[in-house]
DNA sequence: ATTAGCTGATGATAATTGTCACACGACATT
DNA sequence: AATGTCGTGTGACAATTATCATCAGCTAAT
């Protein structure tokens, strides 16, 4: 973890949500804005800490997730930069609900969560834009969790890899940035079943699998298990 | 469905967002607010229907349901004055992604999604005050989404049971609100397996039945197979 | 009054998923 | 070098859940 600078003037995540507001008060976020590099694993938030923070991902990849009622690990979702996980719980509670873990190399920016509800309370026309991205990232959240419960384990799992495929890494072939048992804690189901899952793909020629590369050869085939499978 | 008067300067509802808003802004909402009246059964929002009003539930229980990808009904949550569900996609679509049905005699009030945006972009403390609302009633669709898909059949109908008796009615005897079909379309199983664990509930002196009405008798084992279960 | 349709209920059977056991290799620790 | 841990992979078997068939009761429609 490491921390360096850069210019909110230019940044390319300022036109998200901070399109409405006066020079004066981004140079202000500026000054006191603090960036965070974190490493695969890293962990970027904790499940129970008190919020003090405005924080989004301007680089990487995370996980949600959370301890369930009986103590398992659970994961909630994946978050690219302009998904804004922090965002979720940050207006409606004291501590964080939810763990988050960087699964690639991520830079995160924290602003002081006081300033930006100054900013809020001052400013009702960027705080409408805040309230936009907050709830099409939680609306992302529930409906990717709707989709899911609703499939039985081949679709959950032909679910997973297109995600990544399509809405993480743009194509194909990729490396798999989480475990077997990440996918497992993420799709409800357990770690052997994802496996053999994943070994049936394969043998059906549907997906290619070195370790953690994955590399989707048949994508109808695979659409439609995530579909009716 | 049948329209009638009320005064929303005392109105019971008015504490929970329009806190910090002027007389002014409170009279000019209440003159052009609409109440509607729903009997048990009546759609009140339509999955793909345009969203032109800011609405809350006065009084009632609803669902929220949607179409899944292939085509069967799954509902999301349900929900009570001061859950707010029809915040969900108000900011963040131009149509509803969800249905919401009153599966209880229910009375919302309308209010023109314009005029309340209008008082919201020169009103930040209003606006922030919005956003806790949907975030905090967001993250309670999350989080007991994530609980049930956790548990299996026998610990999602108790889970099921257990909100009822909690949240909603606040006792241990009440008459069901819905079908078992729609517990089922809650939980993802079938409609004979809830069916079947509800009398297997039964067998175990767990509950009792008549129909709709549910009597739980042994509370304490229905929270452990709702844990555990 | 009869039919059709829906909900609730139960049983038999098939499909899906979980559990347990074991094996292998990579890697870190000692 | 020995040990332990963790991720991956596979098989056998048990548990869970879905599917299909059937039936009873109720209600709406004709």
């Amino acid at each position: 973890m490491n921390t360096f600078e850069c210019t909110c003037e230019r940044c390319h995540l300022r036109t998200l949500f901070f399109n409405h507001i006066s020079k004066n008060d981004i140079r202000s976020i500026c000054t006191q804005k603090v960036e965070h590099r974190y490493e695969k694993g890293d962990v970027i938030l904790c499940e129970g800490d008190p919020i003090k923070n405005f924080l989004y991902l301007k680089e990487g990849l995370v996980k949600l997730s959370r301890t369930t009622s009986d103590d398992k690990e659970q994961i909630i979702s994946f978050a690219k930069p302009f998904d804004f996980v922090s965002l979720l719980s940050v207006f409606s509670s004291e501590n964080y609900h939810y763990t988050v873990t960087a699964i690639e190399d991520s830079t995160t920016c924290e602003l002081d969560l006081g300033q930006v509800k100054e900013i809020a309370r001052e400013n009702g026309v960027f705080t409408l834009d805040l309230m936009t991205r907050v709830s099409e990232a939680t609306d992302r959240i529930i409906l990717d969790n709707l989709e899911i419960k609703q499939k039985h384990l081949h679709g959950r799992v032909a679910y997973v890899l297109l995600f990544f495929a399509q809405n993480v890494y743009g194509r194909d072939d990729f490396e798999l940035p989480i475990s077997r048992k990440e996918i497992a804690e993420y799709i409800g189901m357990t770690t052997e079943n994802v496996i053999r899952t994943l070994s049936e793909f394969k043998k059906d020629k549907i997906i290619r699998i070195f370790g953690k590369e994955i590399d989707i050869i048949d994508r109808e085939r695979l659409e439609s298990i995530s579909l009716h499978g």
